[in-house]
DNA sequence: GCATGATCATGC
DNA sequence: GCATGATCATGC
């Protein structure tokens, strides 16, 4: 073994850093790079003169050190955030659920990762790239807490006869992502006759932002909860109990508890006087640790006196061009449902809507969701599928009184999702692939869709 | 009463 | 100027 000792690997691997992949490459395989994994492949040969191994043993085994070689990039705003999620082993359906998270395929390969980052920038040629730290990562006792609930929501479902069923966004920082060559690869599960798509465990790429960030910038996040607490309970639990004193109460009253102004028409209010609530002296949720690296994000729900709900919840609004360019799995719609968990936050008004007459809601409770693998399947991928269609053949634009119609999937599209308009105003109009203007359009889930989620269970 | 297109308001 | 959460308006 070429390093017997942690201390040494990490002496040699630090002195990596600064290096770009071109010159550390003596292979020559860098020129016609074609995989992304090559790039760890360069660094486990060329570096560390050791053969590559695909094995599920980590990489440097006497140590027990698998080593990423993982990139990270620059945000429009200057933030840090990771490229990507870190991929680890496939799972094998067939044994996992007859291990235990210490010996989980998971553990055995991840607990000690040497991890070199490297800045991706697209407008530098690969062989420039630049190894910008190494590091030894051994997670946190509260990090391990929730990967292991992670761990078992995954084991579950597999024991449940439902690894089909998985989706990324059933758990917090671990999760199992699809990898294979193609759409078609799957594999046999225990429980189930139904194929499964092959999945890989992973950290999120919310989580690796998190980690990544501790070494780039010493930027520093805030936890809401205490030492240990997560390993009793899961973050659902542990806001409900943080929220349970405050349920009941109007928001302008929560507003002056938590001494900030009562606004309404002031967007970032609720999740303002949220993250009061929490305790927490940070104003953005996304400095909130527990959210950040599990990539959740606060949506607010009213309810009419009778549980109804008047409004369609908006997302973010569409990009026509990328629409036709992206594959399904990459697509920002996709995206937005297998990788973003959300927190709903329930208020509740007791007047009945009028026209012009301003309503103070209550708060009444909060849900911590995700859209089920079989929505994100059907329902959600045909709402992508029919849009894209509609754009690519060009959409109908019907000019009526003072709107215009159009053909798009509108709300009676799937009783799940649909595309509607959400502009600032009459003006505000985008350029379609097909050189027609029509006002900016998002997506948007379904108020009667909102309140299902809501009232099961 | 809902579907559906339009627009308001605010912060960054 | 724009994104986005929130809400309005009107015709069927």
């Amino acid at each position: 073994m070429l390093y017997d000792t942690i201390d040494e690997l990490m002496e040699k691997a630090r002195l990596a850093e600064g290096k770009t992949f071109g010159e550390i490459d003596n292979t020559g395989r860098i020129k016609n790079l074609k995989s992304k994994g090559t790039l760890g492949n360069i660094i486990e040969e060329s570096y560390f003169g050791y053969e590559i191994n695909s094995t599920s043993k980590p990489d440097f085994e006497n140590l027990g050190v698998e080593l990423k070689v993982t990139p990270f990039k620059r945000n429009k705003n200057g933030t840090y955030s990771a490229k990507e999620r870190l991929v680890l082993n496939i799972i094998d359906y067939m044994k996992e659920y007859k291990l235990t998270f210490e010996t989980s395929s998971f553990m055995s390969k991840a607990a000690k990762m040497l991890i070199m980052l490297y800045k991706h920038d697209p407008d530098i040629q690969i062989n420039d790239y630049r190894i910008f730290k190494a590091f030894l990562n051994e997670f946190s006792e509260e990090d391990l807490a929730v990967m292991r609930r992670d761990w078992e929501t995954i084991v579950t479902k597999i024991r449940n006869g439902e690894a089909h069923l998985i989706s990324e966004a059933d758990t917090m920082y671990l999760s199992a992502c699809t990898k294979g060559v193609n759409k078609t690869s799957v594999r046999q599960q225990p429980f189930s006759s139904i194929e499964a798509k092959q999945r890989a465990f992973s950290l999120k790429a919310s989580y690796m932002t998190g980690l990544i960030r501790k070494y780039i910038t010493p930027e520093h996040m805030e936890s809401i909860t205490k030492p240990g607490e997560l390993s009793d309970k899961t973050l659902d639990e542990i806001l409900n109990e943080r929220f349970m004193p405050h349920y009941g109460k109007s928001v302008d009253v929560l507003c002056k508890e938590a001494g900030i102004k009562y606004n309404p028409g002031n967007k970032s209010m609720i999740p303002h006087l949220m993250t009061k609530l929490l305790g927490v002296s940070k104003n953005d949720i996304d400095q909130i640790e527990e959210f950040s690296k599990a990539n959740i994000k606060f949506k607010t729900i009213r309810r009419e006196p009778d549980g109804k709900i008047r409004e369609h919840m908006s997302f973010t609004n569409i990009d026509f061009d990328t629409l036709l360019e992206e594959d399904w799995e990459d697509s920002e719609l996709f995206n937005m449902f297998s990788e973003q968990k959300y927190l709903f936050l329930v208020f509740r008004f007791t007047e009945k809507y009028q026209k012009g007459v301003k309503r103070i809601p209550y708060f009444e409770g909060i849900k911590l969701w995700n859209m089920p693998q079989g929505t994100i399947e059907n329902e959600l991928y045909e709402l992508w599928a029919e849009t894209r269609r509609v754009v690519r053949e060009g959409v109908e634009l019907v000019p009526k009184s003072n709107r215009v119609n159009n053909n798009l999937p509108g709300s009676k599209f799937n009783r799940i999702c649909h595309v509607r308009s959400k502009a600032q105003d009459g003006d505000d109009k985008i350029l379609l692939p097909d050189g027609q203007w029509i006002t900016k359009q998002g997506y948007w889930l379904d108020k009667d869709y909102i309140q299902m989620i809501l009232d099961e269970r």
